[in-house]
DNA sequence: TATTGTTATACTCTATAACTATA
DNA sequence: TATAGTTATAGAGTATAACAATA
């Protein structure tokens, strides 16, 4: 692994996948997140669970929180505000009382839609500098990477999500 | 963007840059930090520190700070520890007494090369499924990317880092 | 007895600001 | 007055476990 030899300029970890991967995740993230909280959600959780809901409604929160990496516990944080907010619901199951069917009000569903255009945009402009091909080929790569054998191995916790 | 029809199948943001950068991302992070930990640092956080200031001595906090994008006041907390742990030295620069300069020990030098190996090999181990040829695009199309547009805005927080 | 979801807790991280000592 | 670094604080996130309701 190679480093600059004059830490001064640029960043240590150059050459390195995992700060790689970092910079460019947090350079995006940290711009959504504040797409997110502009239009009044909480931050870019808030808005990954509104709009997995919206574009896919009929979760129930194990599963909705499986899929999204995220304990039951801090679900149910995430969930309660929303729903506060009025824009999900939460009924039961009907055949199990356990369980809760989370679904978006009209609202929420308006509010993931213009969150994603303006979030789609910024996705943009970071790969503006990027041919079309080389876009493809970049999110064919990670998307090999992200079914590989790491694909279990990761929750994604703390601010990264 | 394109969702997968059927949620209970897969991740729902599959075609998601930000998405798929984080899971990646975050897979290669936890299982770094498992490797950080085991070794006796904090995690991947103090990790990434001490590495720094391993691979290229003489840096001052503030300065180290902003190359990693980490505040200086959680800066402060880290070096402490590896301050106590005996794995770094900080000593008032001559010429500026307000500074201090950190290095690391011979004990934190090692510490810091064995990790680095380990960590290495769980990168080759994810980035296995891809063709040497593959590896090499992906990283550079990070590198393009990290150097980019969103270079400059992108404070590495949370437990990304 | 196992599962779904909520609540409670302690711990850590974050972000800000106040503070010191130097410049 | 500005800068390097430390300390203190409040707020948010995390992880675990205990809990209630249902299966």
């Amino acid at each position: 692994m190679q480093f600059s030899a004059t830490p001064e300029q640029g960043h240590p970890f150059e050459q390195d996948l995992n700060w790689l991967l970092h910079r460019v995740g947090a350079s995006l993230g940290s711009a959504q997140d504040e797409i997110a909280r502009r239009h009044g959600l909480g931050g870019i959780r808030s808005y990954v669970v509104l709009r997995t809901i919206a574009e896919s409604n009929g979760w129930v929160q194990l599963a909705l929180g499986k899929a999204l990496g995220l304990d039951k516990s801090a679900l149910t944080i995430v969930l309660d505000r929303l729903d506060e907010a009025g824009l999900i619901t939460r009924r039961p199951v009907p055949g199990d009382r356990r369980a809760r069917l989370c679904e978006t009000t009209d609202k929420g569903s308006k509010l993931a839609r213009s969150v994603a255009e303006e979030v789609a945009e910024t996705e943009q402009q970071l790969l503006a500098d990027l041919s079309p091909g080389d876009r493809a080929t970049l999110v064919g790569l990670l998307r090999q990477l992200a079914s590989g054998p790491f694909a279990d191995s990761a929750p994604i916790s703390g601010s990264c999500i």
